[in-house]
RNA sequence: GGCCCAUUCGUCUAUCGGUUAGGACGCAAGAUUUUCAUUCUUGAAAGAGGGGUUCGAUUCCCCUAUGGGCUACCA
């Protein structure tokens, strides 16, 4: 068994765009299959017919594929354990189902949902359990004859796992240790619904997981209480030998407030909760994502990666394959992470400002075209180095640059009061025919020479060079003065010296 | 309500019985920068509470408190 080729996968349901906290637990899966040489598999669980959202699962696929996050297996892969629909792979679970029956390890239940409605609310605390299932209409209750005529009419059931009470039951996890549960607690979980002749999740997740040979499951907290009737499956099922490892990850928290990160913390707080922007097909209602934010995928999967999980030497930054190497689940914290936004800006930052030039000039180009913008790849190459590191998202290059590409249409009004003396249009004019006159055009050559003025004439140079940074820019921002000067050029540098006198007086 | 899980700076976390409890984000101050930002330096900031065990507990155990999850013919 501990030979096993590592299997491990990600299971998602399709009933709605896929939330970064499903990210996380698909990441980690995909860093332990990867570490491990093993396969990774995506399996769609869709065996709730009511909740089934269109569109859901292509979503699923085009986040992975954005965020670099791949599968060996699954549905669009496919692979020798599919199909990995669990729709299509009906005719799978009904011979388990039966088979639990036929080992009198699980029953037929008639109850219907409207009488069990009505035991729950009349009974505190009911729970369809060994106390209670000889009160309920089920096979175990109904005479044989009866049971049989119920299901020959096509009475609507469910089976049921028949738990035995008093046990002690041992859920062995990879992040939390040992943990026991007396099966008393537990219910007699539906497995099977005769209505869409489709089993619930905890049957499908079992026979699937031990069909594809699955190794590990990893997967979030919310599923530890239904960890020891998983495992009490294996057991029913004879799979003991081959029921995989479990791994129960902690919970991304709200940023504040209390409880899960939810999507009305992203529409609350600003800031998304989804990998890719959503639209509800049903209202149209349309929900962030971190790709149209402008999120680097890198960004996000490292700082998603770090919620929950660390290499234990302070490392922050790092690249997908670094943390493929270091991953480790015994690294892994039990508490719940609460979100925290301004780390996964900080994230993006440090992601953009690593970028090569032309990388982020590829980025920053559909961006400008928007705005009708032409320039040669080499120029918004040049423009991007020069302000890539005063901004968190590639978005933000057009308002940190727009003066490279286009003239100021206006002069920061603050920033004129501030800067423009009496003496600037005087001195700008001088400064234009010392332009004029200047040959090499580039930075440094300008700045010797700018600076050699300022200093013949006896100058306040801070007043010179911001006046020559209102003239060019029109605000009070920008890279060093004479990387604008030099890269809008000579005759542009002119014609904004004038435009400021001609504007401001 | 019941069951399970958790609990170190505001946040993410390191520490696997002996540390001035370390780092990062954020915050504050200072320096650099003729602008803005960057960068650099510095600072404030934590073991939920109470019992044990131990020569010694953040670390191990118990209780309490708090937080989280589950408690569907949803996953």
């Amino acid at each position: 068994m501990c030979e096993r080729k590592v299997r491990v996968r990600f299971a998602p349901s399709p009933t709605g765009p896929l939330h970064i906290g499903g990210v996380r637990t698909a990441l980690y899966n995909y860093l332990f299959a990867r570490q491990t040489g093993g396969d990774f598999l995506l399996r769609i669980e869709d065996t709730d017919s009511q909740r089934f959202v269109a569109g859901a699962e292509e979503y699923i696929t085009e986040s992975f594929r954005w965020l670099g996050i791949t599968f060996d297996e699954g549905a669009g892969p496919g692979g020798p354990y599919g199909p990995y629909r669990q729709s299509e792979r009906k005719p799978v679970y009904r011979q388990y189902a039966e088979r639990l029956l036929e080992a009198r390890l699980a029953y037929y239940a008639f109850d219907t949902p409207g009488e069990l409605e009505a035991r729950r609310n009349d009974t505190p605390n009911f729970q369809y359990d060994a106390s209670t299932r000889l009160q309920m209409r089920n096979s175990l209750t109904l005479p044989p004859e009866e049971t049989a005529r119920l299901l020959a009419s096509g009475a609507q059931y469910v089976v049921r796992i028949k738990i035995e009470p008093g046990e002690t039951i041992r859920v062995h996890d990879l992040i939390r240790g040992e943990v026991t549960v007396n099966s008393s607690v537990l219910d007699d979980k539906v497995l099977f619904k005769a209505a869409d002749q489709l089993p619930t999740y905890h049957l499908a997740n079992i026979v699937d997981d031990y069909l594809m040979k699955i190794t590990h499951v990893i997967r979030g907290e919310e599923w530890l209480p239904s960890a020891p009737l998983h495992v009490l499956l294996y057991r029913y099922l004879g799979w003991e030998e081959a029921m995989p490892q479990f791994a129960h990850l902690p919970l991304l928290l709200k940023p504040e407030g209390n409880g899960k990160l939810s999507k009305r913390d992203g529409d609350r707080l600003g800031f998304p909760v989804f990998p890719l922007e959503w639209k509800d097909p049903k209202t149209g209602e349309r929900s962030p994502g971190y790709r149209e934010e402008g999120y680097l995928p890198e960004a996000v999967n490292n700082f998603l990666a770090l919620l929950g999980w660390n290499p234990g030497d302070g490392r922050e930054m790092m690249s997908m394959d670094e943390m493929v190497k270091l991953f480790s689940l015994e690294h892994c914290n039990k508490s719940g992470a609460r979100f925290d936004y301004e780390k996964a800006k900080w994230f993006n930052r440090q992601y953009l400002v690593r970028k090569d030039n032309r990388e982020l000039a590829l980025l920053f180009l559909p961006l400008l075209e928007e705005r009708h913008i032409k320039a040669p790849l080499e120029y918004v190459e040049k423009v991007a180095g020069l302000v890539k590191e005063r901004v968190t998202f590639v978005k933000e290059l057009w308002e940190q640059s727009s003066f490279f590409f286009i003239p100021p249409a206006a002069y920061d009004e603050k920033t004129v009061k501030k800067r423009w003396k009496a003496d600037s249009a005087a001195c700008l004019a001088e400064l234009a025919r010392l332009f004029r006159a200047q040959a090499p055009f580039d930075a440094h050559s300008t700045e010797e020479t700018v600076k050699a003025w300022i200093e013949s004439k006896g100058y306040h140079p801070g007043n010179v060079m911001n006046a020559l940074r209102l003239a060019l820019a029109g605000e009070s921002k920008g890279p060093h003065i004479f990387y604008i000067t030099e890269t809008i050029g000579k005759e542009e540098t002119i014609k904004r010296i004038q435009q400021a006198i001609a504007t401001l007086k």
